[in-house]
DNA sequence: GCCCTATGATTGATCGGCGT
DNA sequence: AACGCCGATCAATCATAGGG
């Protein structure tokens, strides 16, 4: 992700803002997540983010801290045990590294080298 | 619903609204840059100094900044023409500062 | 105070690219 | 060719801030 400058337009017509360009036509395909033990039809009706419960992020919290990655064996494991596809086992370890990472980069600057409004 | 909210006793939540200045630089990218609001790693890092906060807001900012304008782009129309004449303004300046420096220079 | 909209943050899941 | 990971993003939702 760097530099794009596709147009070289300096007087471009910037008169009408309401063009759309590509980003604003991407959709994303609908979650394949679904649970399939409802109807035998897959995804439709539940097609959309999963709720997980309390129990299972605490569940995946408590293994995520006894290791950053998953074996298959594992991830088989938490999946049956959870109640979840190994897909989704797997998104959440994905996710969750990502949100270790961020934070301990914000978590390495904020001290904040002004006090504005405090 | 009752699901229990873990992140209902998150504190992070606790937001506050940026600055009138920071959304305003802010803004000023995203309509200038209307046709692909995507900073990169690096205009993001300079975004979130002048606007006095993180990357990560930066990127949050420009995340819900796209979708919300994709959704209703009539009801952001009149800040995209504001933006876009305060755009032009600036331009406007530099011409006239160009002007000046040509011509006005001998009084 | 209450209601409704604006807005920042969170997060399950997708997209494209890369390495194995 | 297939699979996992990363980094960025999407999209829906949460909870609060702000205006009336």
């Amino acid at each position: 992700a760097s530099h794009q400058e596709a147009c070289r337009s300096p007087a471009s017509e910037t008169s009408s803002p309401a063009q759309t360009f590509d980003w604003m036509k991407v959709k994303r395909n609908p979650p394949k997540t679904g649970k399939v033990g409802e109807y035998g039809y897959l995804g439709q009706p539940n097609a959309v983010r999963t709720n997980f419960t309390t129990k299972q992020l605490t569940e995946l919290e408590k293994e995520f801290h006894f290791n950053k990655y998953l074996t298959r064996a594992r991830r088989v494991e938490i999946a049956a045990s959870l109640q979840l596809n190994e897909t989704q086992v797997k998104i959440w370890f994905q996710n969750r590294r990502m949100k270790q990472k961020k934070r301990e980069k914000e978590g390495l600057l904020p001290i904040s080298p002004a006090t504005p409004p405090g | 619903v009752m699901i229990l909210r873990s992140r209902f006793l998150d504190a992070r939540r606790k937001r506050r609204n940026f600055s009138k200045q920071a959304t305003e630089i802010l803004n000023e990218y995203f309509y200038s840059h209307l046709s692909n609001p995507y900073p990169s790693e690096e205009a993001k890092e300079e975004l979130a100094k002048k606007c006095s906060i993180t990357v990560s807001q930066v990127s949050n900012w420009f995340g819900n900044k796209r979708i919300r304008y994709k959704k209703n782009i009539g009801k952001f129309q009149e800040e995209a023409n504001l933006y876009a004449a305060k755009t032009a303004v600036t331009a406007a300046h530099a011409v006239a500062a160009a002007v000046q420096n040509n011509q006005t220079n001998s009084p």
